[in-house]
DNA sequence: ATCTATTAATAAAC
DNA sequence: TGTTTATTAATAGAT
């Protein structure tokens, strides 16, 4: 340790990233380990599993059965081009379930996130309540018909 | 101890994944370590994360903003850290904490994930309105951060 | 439930 | 971007 410059790994520290490059490096790893992890219980207990991962640039990446937050949360389970699919479906663009409605939410989402001031936070209220009012018009069940969570 | 029976764990076992009960076992600790991986991804960096498991019993666990999906919810919080923002009104403290301010968030957080009818929303959305003025009124810096989790 | 040998995940450097 | 590797974390099997 003690001849000054030596190249070599750090250790790990478990800490909030704070860099952007970093962040980006740190999700792609993570989130394929989540992944795998998902796939690894699938395969090793036969169950299934529903996961979405938004990305730092806001994209979405899926696992396994989205249609099954369909039957517990009951959204509008649209019919998708990927279709009850179990495998890794890595970036989706916006060909998800409930694609549009996941949008608007996740655009208010952010925008709430940077909003700096009180006029700004008001407008994103309205705009979120417009959502959901728009959502129910849809015939989106606000209520929740699942059993017992355990979480 | 070459040949008395000795008590231990083998190294080298292979291994047959027929017995129910060992599925069980198996289920639980894995659903644990994804949901850790889960929240330390959203935790370093910042992202929302949607997660249902159904367990060998066919019950739902969920992590994360499930509300992402099924209608509003919200809050994920991703956050650009605190760059940027204009400063505010003189040099006041944090009247405010912000673990404070992070903890009402997060049970408003909690509450719009149970929401099940608009007035709920409607209401939960002015508690968040409410927290956010307070806060600025009180001279903190409305680029927040999320605590997404307290390990 | 706790423990621990072993494997897997991964942060930093390249 | 991908590869390597030191170190940490997860976990299967046993108690």
């Amino acid at each position: 340790m003690g001849t000054g410059t030596r190249t070599g790994k750090k250790k790990i520290e478990i800490k909030k990233i704070t860099k952007q490059s970093s962040k980006m490096v740190t999700f792609s790893k993570r989130r394929k380990g989540l992944f795998k992890k998902a796939q690894e219980l699938q395969s090793k207990t036969g169950t299934s599993i529903a996961l979405i991962v938004f990305s730092p640039a806001n994209r979405p990446y899926t696992h396994g059965d989205l249609s099954l937050i369909d039957a517990v949360g009951g959204s509008s389970a649209a019919g998708t081009a990927m279709s009850g699919g179990g495998c890794d479906a890595g970036a989706v663009g916006n060909a998800i379930p409930t694609r549009s409605l996941m949008l608007e939410l996740e655009k208010i989402d952010v925008e709430l996130e940077g909003c700096r001031n009180l006029n700004e936070l008001v407008y994103l209220e309205k705009q979120l309540k417009d959502l959901r009012e728009e959502a129910i018009l849809q015939g989106l069940h606000m209520s929740l018909n699942h059993p017992p969570f355990y979480n």
